[in-house]
RNA sequence: CGCGGGAUAGAGCAGUAGCAGCUCGCCAGGCCCAUAACCUGGAGGUCGGGGGUGCAAAUCCCCCUCCCGCAACCA
């Protein structure tokens, strides 16, 4: 049965390198879309960049570019690393194309009058920083970046009325037809939609944005508050502004992959903001936690950044794709290490999987045999369970549970007895079952390693069985 | 009294009442097909602290300590 199947990921800013923790929501999302391809649903996988955010236009300023310049060059980045994680998403949104603004604007326009209205917005506004600050962001009272007092600025903005939405959305939430996950999420979301809901402002004006940012329409002094615009990304990337084929196929989102930090928007905002406009609501919203390094935040001060590049460029794209699935908690924060990374490296990958391959490839070969794939594959509800829960890293943990099987029944039938003893039957049905297990192993990780598992499928459906170079060599110590 | 999450073997985690488990690491055997890989066994924890309920608590209730988020127009 073939189902369509819509996944997102969320947009990043592109005023900063891409970061390990947006490396890790491609790879989760990359698993399920490939997932769900291999179950034969008909997939759409969408990430993509936020590009119309005002510290663009003051970053591009610093560098002497224009702003259109400055995101190209950093989109690109992200695109890259899209690339260099082989990603498999099928389209990459950006929020200064053509398609993304008309689309913007039509959510907007198709939203009901009654929920959105201007009022009059006073902040502290710092002139250096060219942006608002709460009183608690202040240091002393004055802006931590230029030591200066703050002025009071009134601005008159458009609101999104929340306030209307708030049982609508308790309900959404608490019956799960948007499903948050985790429950702990769940629970959050909930509380703060207890709370009582407050309406957010929606646009800024026109001067202070710099001309940088979706115009709103009818009204070419304000442009659109970036959550607005950012989150339309999910539909507009469809098509929606022309109702296209895409958009009429694809929505509503199966899921929408997160973290933790911009959960607010997707499970409150978002929803209302669509419920305003008419248009169906995602199913799913999936919470991932975030990275740390030794305990603490990453930061550039701290001078403790991961670089997903470089990290691939080090040890290959599927180590890294195998530590962020297996070792990094799939709604947990989690410790980055690299002790840990080389560890699993060693431990799964070389001694485990690689290794595996190498032996039942080598006794094949050495003994000549004939080996029977049954290229079926059987009903696996346990490991269908896990993927459908994202819970990526019982997924692979259940793989390596079979890979170590598999040695284990090796040491115990001990083949090359078998072979020296001349017992052919018995040694070609030991092997056959290890050949059949092996490949029905690299099936079970093509979500994860695809080219891994690509590679084992080729060792094992070839003419002739032969023990190739190792997966994994070990690391240099 | 702002809200929430966490504290279980050296590390990372599972475990919502019934003899405390998994992976890695460590130690000792075994095997010799494989990337000094693989298999078996072992050491290692008063389950953050204190009190309570129960025949029985990591697991339920109360108090305390420590860590981490969020606290709204700021991914």
């Amino acid at each position: 049965m073939s189902n369509k199947f819509y996944i997102t990921t969320a947009i990043p800013y592109v005023n900063a390198n891409p970061h390990i923790g947006f490396a890790l929501e491609l790879v989760q999302t990359d698993a399920v879309a490939r997932w769900h391809r291999q179950q034969g649903d008909e997939v759409f996988f969408l990430t993509g960049a936020d590009e119309n955010s005002l510290k663009n236009v003051q970053a591009a300023e610093k560098e002497g570019i224009s702003t259109r310049e400055l995101v190209d060059k950093n989109t690109q980045r992200f695109i890259d690393l899209t690339n260099t994680l082989n990603i498999s998403n099928d389209d990459f949104i950006r929020t200064v194309s053509d398609k993304h603004f008309a689309g913007a604007q039509k959510l907007w326009s198709t939203c009901k009058p009654e929920d959105i209205y201007k009022k009059t917005y006073k902040g502290l506004y710092c002139v250096g920083c060219e942006q608002f600050y709460t009183e608690k962001e202040l240091i002393d009272g004055k802006c931590p970046e230029h030591q200066k007092e703050p002025e009071v600025v009134e601005e008159e903005n458009y609101f999104f009325k929340l306030s209307n939405y708030q049982s609508k959305l308790e309900k959404l939430i608490e019956s799960d037809e948007y499903r948050v996950v985790p429950e702990s999420r769940k629970n959050e979301v909930l509380s703060f939609v207890r709370m009582g809901l407050e309406d957010f402002s929606i646009s800024r004006s026109q001067a202070r944005a710099k001309n940088w940012g979706v115009p709103v329409p009818g009204d070419e002094s304000q442009v659109m508050y970036v959550w607005f615009d950012a989150l339309s990304n999910y539909i507009t990337a469809l098509g929606y502004d022309q109702t296209g084929e895409e958009f009429k196929k694809f929505w509503p989102a199966d899921v929408h992959v997160i973290g933790k930090g911009i959960i607010r928007f997707h499970a409150v905002y978002w929803p209302a903001m669509l419920m305003s406009a008419g248009v169906e609501l995602p199913k799913n919203l999936f919470v991932h936690g975030y990275i740390n390094i030794d305990g603490g935040k990453m930061s550039k001060s701290l001078g403790n950044v991961i670089d997903p590049f470089v990290l691939v460029e080090k040890y290959g794209v599927e180590p890294v794709r195998y530590y962020l699935l297996r070792y990094v908690h799939p709604v947990l924060d989690s410790d980055f290490s690299t002790k840990q990374f080389e560890q699993a490296y060693t431990a799964d990958l070389a001694n485990g999987l690689g290794n595996l391959v190498n032996r039942v490839a080598g006794l094949i070969e050495q003994n000549d045999i004939v080996i029977k794939l049954d290229k079926d594959r059987d009903a696996n509800d346990e490991f269908d369970q896990l993927m459908a829960g994202f819970l990526f890293d019982q997924a692979l943990k259940y793989i390596w549970d079979k890979i170590a099987q598999v040695d284990g029944l090796i040491s115990e039938t001990k083949p090359w007895e078998l072979a020296k003893t001349s017992q052919t039957e018995k040694l070609t049905e030991i092997l056959n079952q290890a050949a059949n297990s092996v490949y029905h192993i690299s099936w079970l990780l093509k979500p994860f390693l695809p080219e891994t598992a690509e590679k084992i499928e080729q060792i094992f459906t070839a003419e002739k069985i032969i023990k190739g170079t190792p997966l994994f060599p070990r690391l240099e110590s």
